[in-house]
DNA sequence: TATGTTTTAAAACAACTGTTCTAAAAAGGA
DNA sequence: TCCTTTTTAGAACAGTTGTTTTAAAACATA
C-alpha cells in the first residue's frame, strides 16, 4: 500500500520507556523523546498521536515486557513464597548510578488518582493478583505485600543502600516463611 | 528600616506545599504558585529567589510542621509499637477526592537519586530513626517498616481503597505485636 | 514504470515556562 | 515630613513546551 515504518516499534518503546522512568512523564520533553528514540517528532506524532499516546504505548509495552516478564521469570505460577522472594530481590537490579524505579510506582505517584492512566491501576492489580496467588493468602495479605513492594521501589528510586534493602527483603521472607510454616 | 512583608510566610508555605504535593515540583507552574499563595511572582521571587528556593522553603516547612508534628502527635517517644500503629493509620486522613500523598514520598520518586533536594534524605532518615526507636529493633527492621510506610503512601496517593488499607495496617500491627510478644 | 499512500524531516506555531525588570506603593527612622 | 529601603504589582523577556504544517522521500501495489 504505502511506505512502511522505518523504525522498530519495540526498540523505540524500550528506549522511550526508560526516559519516562528516569524523568517522569511531565518532565520528559518531546525533544527528549526524539533524542532517545532517534526519531523526529513528525514520526512520533504520526505513530502515536501525541505525547500522552506515546506514553500509553510505552507503558503498555512496559507492563507486557518488563513487569509480566519479570513475574513469569522470577515468580511463575506455583513458585510460591520463594518465587515472591526472588521477585522482590530482582527489583534491586538497577543501574547503580541512577535507579529508574518502576514506571507503575513512579506514575502512581506522579499522576495521583485523578488524571492517572489506566495502566497504573492495571499494573497494581496485576501485582496484587500475583501476590495473592503465590501467597495463598487473602486480599488483606496481598495488599500488605503490595504496599511493601511499592515501598521498596520508592527506596530503590531514591538511592537507598542496596545491600541494606537486600538484607531487609531476605529477613522479611525468612520470618515470613517461619510464621506461615508454624501453623 | 523599610517596608515589611504583607503576607504571612507560614500561611503561604502551607498553601504552596499543598500544590506541590498535588501536582509535583515540575508540573507545578509559578502561576499555580501565585494563585495558591495569593501573591504575585514578584513577591515570591523576592522572598525565595526562585522556584527551587520556594520549594525548599515549602518542603522544610512540611517536614517541620506536618511530618514531625504528626510523629509527636501519633507516635511520641515512648509510645512504642502502638504509637507506630496510630502513625501508620494517620496517613489515611486525606481528602477523599484527591489524595495529596506525602511530599517526601512524592519527591523521592519525582527526583530520583540525582537531583533530589536534601530534605528527601532528611525526611526518610527522620522516619527511619523514629521507627527504629519506637520499635526497639535494628536497622533492618527499621528499613522494612520504612518501606512499608512509603508503600502505603504510594497506594494512598493512587487512590487505593481506604478501608482495605485500614484493615491491612491493623492486621499487620496485630500479628506484629503477637510475634514480638512471644519471645 | 507509474500510482497512491504513508512516513519522514524540518520548519513554524502559539502557548506557556521560569525569571527579570520597572516603577509605584508602603512603611520605619531621622 | 523627608529619606531610605523593601515589597509589591504587573509588564516584559527569552527560551521551551507540545503540536501542526509543509513538502519531499520511500515504498507496495498495479
Amino acid at each position: 500500500m504505502a511506505r512502511p515504518r522505518m523504525f522498530d516499534p519495540d526498540a523505540v518503546l524500550t528506549d522511550v520507556v526508560n526516559v519516562f522512568r528516569r524523568k517522569g512523564f511531565t518532565a520528559c520533553s518531546v525533544r527528549d523523546l526524539e533524542l532517545a528514540s532517534g526519531l523526529t517528532s513528525g514520526s512520533l506524532y504520526n505513530a502515536y498521536d501525541d505525547k500522552r499516546g506515546l506514553f500509553q504505548a510505552a507503558s503498555d509495552h512496559y507492563l507486557n515486557t518488563v513487569v509480566r516478564q519479570r513475574i513469569s521469570s522470577f515468580a511463575p505460577p506455583g513458585s510460591g513464597i520463594e518465587g515472591l522472594r526472588s521477585l522482590f530481590l530482582s527489583t534491586l537490579n538497577e543501574p547503580a548510578e541512577e535507579a529508574f524505579g518502576c514506571l507503575i510506582t513512579n506514575s502512581a505517584v506522579e499522576f495521583g488518582q485523578v488524571g492517572a492512566p489506566e495502566f497504573v491501576a492495571q499494573g497494581l492489580e496485576t501485582l496484587r493478583a500475583v501476590f495473592m496467588d503465590r501467597l495463598g493468602g487473602d486480599d488483606t495479605d496481598a495488599d500488605a505485600l503490595l504496599a511493601f513492594y511499592q515501598g521498596i521501589l520508592v527506596l530503590v528510586r531514591s538511592g537507598h543502600d542496596k545491600s541494606a534493602l537486600e538484607r531487609m527483603i531476605s529477613r522479611f521472607f525468612e520470618t515470613f516463611t517461619q510464621t506461615t510454616e508454624k501453623e
